[in-house]
RNA sequence: GGCGACGUAGCCAAGUGGUAAGGCAGGGCUCUGCAAAAGCCCCAUUCGGCAGUUCAAAUCUGCCCGUCGCCUCCA
């Protein structure tokens, strides 16, 4: 089944067809770091690496290009407020955005390119597009004449008369139309500035990403493959980044497949930074398992608006422990088995590929996964009792997900003992097993030693009377063939 | 006002003409002294409402109700 993708463009399901035979190159308008980074840009990311990861699994050779916008208006605004620099709030703001997505496995772009460093491009471009006129330069600036690009509103499916009457557009003094938009913004006093034939001054939004996308994946304007990016880019930024790429393209148009990540709301309310209403990734990542996060997007589809609340996470925390049951339990059914040999079925590969397939239906495809994490036995006999090779086609399509394994799932996290430990059970149990002055494990240890021997003698009123007493500090005892196990109680 | 999305069990969510995936939570059983873990099983005669098309509708059409987004910086 060959991969469809929903393109925003053309608002059809097509199918995926390369401009350059295996040669994949996507462009995804990457962070204005000029704030913290919230949940709804993971979301988005997320996604598209995904995708990534897809295309690379169908055989794609993919280039994967995220850019980052370092100078705009609110990061100046923002140096000014705090007496900062504004070099050092984007970038700051950028590390803490890599060190989350590196977190959450996201894979580094093979292409990270600053505005800033590409601002020959991006005057070079403006030129261009002045000599065609298609811009004209005011007082303030450079402006996009919008009026000479006839098929503007395409892929946001407006039109230019409705946008002209639209009460909601601003209206500038130094623009010939409310809809033409700025190309390059003269420096005032104190603004960081670049040299340029018109006026020293600063690229406007939008045409970095036409300059650095042309620059690094389409020299010869023929066009790319995917552009992404959130659902609130498409108008005015991808609208606006067709209307100065196209004209001096060969062969628009600018990118096959655009595709649009569903926003995410918080309380259900859109999370902004002008909104404020949203929690930094950092903190957010701080209190969740950064897997169970992407599991919490693989459950939606990526085009749909959704609402996030505590309660899905810790439902998709819960989905995530099912998950890592069954590769443990995969894992130990491997053990001890030698000559792995794939590709006995693949059912489970060929059920995920489908789902992705279509449109990169990422809940049925986690579906198949989550059918196989709860019934291992079936994935084995699917590979003939073949145990290494259903644990490899596992592991495989986890990785596919975003999902990969790590050691750590094989092993019950060793708990920390709260340091009031030994003070607490003795308050309970008094000094009968506990040892004064031991350290806690030494504790714990001595008592689990006395309820195992009272056990050994059937003393069960005993045995249960030390479960108890471990309980009420918190201590859950798990028996098992191998022994005795405890872990702390959240 | 224009454009668009969504409304499926307690919660999240898939499904776009053939009789409701999956997860979380909940319940039952088996197994272990108890407990936990694990395994097995149950959990929407019904898809916001009302009409209509059809042999057949959650899926198509119309109207209505509700929620949200874009149209302004935003993933």
């Amino acid at each position: 089944m060959p991969l469809k993708l929903y393109n925003t463009r053309t608002r059809k399901t097509e199918l995926f067809t390369p401009i350059r035979d295996n040669d994949v190159r996507i462009y995804v308008c990457g962070l204005t770091p000029s704030a913290q980074a919230h949940l709804g840009h993971a979301r988005s990311f997320l996604f598209f690496d995904l995708l990534r990861r897809y295309l690379a699994h169908c055989g794609y050779q993919v280039t994967y290009v995220q850019n980052v916008t370092d100078i705009d208006d609110r990061s100046i605004q923002r140096a000014r407020e705090t007496g900062g620099d504004w070099r050092e709030i984007v970038h700051g703001y950028y590390r803490d955005f890599k060190a989350a997505m590196a977190q959450l496995g996201v894979q580094e772009p093979d292409f990270e390119p600053y505005a800033t460093n590409y601002i020959p491009q991006i005057v070079e471009m403006i030129a261009r597009l002045i000599e065609s006129g298609h811009a004209y330069v005011s007082k303030d600036g450079v402006y996009y004449r919008v009026a000479t690009f006839p098929t503007y509103g395409a892929l946001s499916n407006r039109n230019i008369a409705e946008l002209q009457s639209g009460a909601r557009i601003e209206v500038d003094e130094f623009k010939d139309d409310p809809l033409d938009f700025a190309l390059w913004k003269f420096a005032k006093p104190g603004e960081p500035q670049w040299e340029a034939p018109w006026g020293a001054g600063r690229p406007g939004w939008h045409i970095e990403c036409s300059a650095m996308s042309r620059e690094l994946l389409d020299a010869q304007g023929l066009g790319f493959d995917i552009h992404g990016g959130g659902a609130d880019l498409i108008f005015p930024h991808h609208e606006n980044e067709i209307a100065q790429s196209e004209p001096l393209m060969q062969h628009p148009p600018m990118a096959n497949v655009w595709m649009h990540g569903g926003l995410l709301l918080f309380d259900n309310r859109k999370m902004s930074k002008s909104l404020g209403n949203f929690e930094p990734l950092p903190d957010l990542l701080a209190r969740h398992d950064a897997q169970a996060i992407r599991l919490l997007f693989l459950q939606t589809g990526y085009r749909k608006v959704m609402n996030f609340t505590e309660e899905s996470m810790m439902a998709a925390t819960g989905t995530l422990q099912t998950i890592r049951k069954g590769y443990r339990a995969l894992h130990q059914r491997a053990e001890g088995r030698s000559a792995p040999t794939l590709h006995a079925t693949e059912q489970l590969t060929t059920a995920i590929r489908n789902a992705l397939d279509d449109d990169m239906n990422t809940a049925v495809s986690l579906s198949k996964l989550l059918a196989t994490a709860s019934n291992t036995d079936a994935l084995v006999a699917a590979h003939g009792g073949d145990a290494q090779a259903a644990l490899g086609e596992f592991h495989a399509m986890l990785d596919l997900l975003g999902l990969t394994p790590h050691d750590s799932w094989l092993i019950v996290p060793p708990a920390m003992l709260p340091d009031d430990f030994v003070q607490r059970l003795t308050a309970v149990l008094g000094h009968e097993h506990v040892p004064a002055g031991g350290a806690p494990e030494e504790a714990l240890a001595a008592i689990i030693e006395a309820r195992l021997a009272a056990r050994a003698r059937k003393d069960f009123s005993e045995s249960d009377r030390l479960r108890n007493a471990l309980t009420a500090v918190g201590i859950e005892l798990k028996d098992s063939k191998e022994g005795t196990t405890w872990s702390v109680v959240v």
